[in-house]
DNA sequence: ATGGTTGCATGGCAA
């Protein structure tokens, strides 16, 4: 089974894109993030037209909004209102031989890293908190956790760890929330699994300042991980790079990740 | 230090 990750930044507007995204990755699962429209303007038909009948979309008006489209029926798994809010930031499936996907869109937290002063840092610190918390509940199971988490963890998941330290997305605040959720259900990155920690490796780049391909200053904010039991089923990692150069194209690209189930 | 781009929606905010 192959599951993609992919934060799409609109699917209204990159339908092309996401069918580009399909040929490319041959998702069997695919995740995406800031579909940014409401549930009844999802494209389901367009979506079933590429080969992904089943699809959950939780979605809101011009914002965030998370999505699963999947070749193989699923159902409904369990989520919740992350912070109080209603914000579609989070859905669960459920697959056949009890597995369950988790596909997450963590607040981007604005610009100054600083809770006292930025409401919208303090809301990604205590999401990633709530994270943690939802992780302690979790039963032992097969279980894969994928989305737009908003956190470059490692010194090599950004172009630059001395220049990124005090830049949202990076800073100890951030990396160590990742890090302490990670152990708690001892969740294992996917990516990292067949990409040496000390091999650069982005999934983001930024619009602003024209920085694409030259000077190749991303961040990998996008993850798979899966718990122990689907350790051992892991097949390869990709990163699909070439997607940030298309026409159109989204700030993110797509992570996929081949399990042997 | 500042400003740089994109999407949604048509203001300015979110990223």
């Amino acid at each position: 089974m192959r599951i993609t990750t992919w934060n799409i930044n609109s699917v209204r507007l990159r339908l092309a894109g996401l069918a580009r995204v399909v040929e490319a990755t041959r998702a069997d699962v695919l995740c995406l993030q800031e579909i940014k429209v409401e549930d009844t303007g999802f494209p389901r038909a367009a979506v079933a037209a590429m080969g992904f009948p089943h699809m959950l979309v939780r979605g809101n008006k011009g914002y965030h909004g998370v999505a699963i489209l999947s070749r193989v029926p699923l159902k409904p798994g369990p989520t919740r209102a992350w912070c109080g809010k209603e914000d579609g930031r989070h859905l669960a499936a459920k697959l056949k031989g009890g597995l369950e996907i988790h596909n997450f869109y963590v607040p981007a937290g604005g610009d100054e890293p600083d809770p006292r002063t930025n409401d919208k840092f303090a809301h990604k610190l205590a999401f990633l908190d709530e994270m943690t918390a939802w992780a302690k509940t979790l039963a032992p199971g097969r279980r894969i956790l994928v989305g737009d988490l908003n956190v470059a963890p490692g010194e090599n998941d950004v172009w630059s760890h001395k220049q990124l330290l005090d830049v949202v997305s990076h800073t100890p605040a951030e990396t160590d929330r990742l890090r302490t959720l990670m152990t708690t259900a001892k969740w294992i990155d996917a990516v990292r699994h067949f990409v040496p920690e000390d091999e650069r490796l982005y999934t983001w780049w930024s619009y602003r300042n024209r920085v694409w391909p030259g000077a190749d200053r991303g961040r990998r904010l996008d993850h798979v991980w899966v718990t122990p039991p689907l350790a051992k089923k892991l097949v390869s990692a990709e990163v699909l790079r070439e997607a940030r150069g298309w026409s159109s194209p989204s700030d993110h690209v797509p992570v996929t990740v081949e399990l042997a189930l």
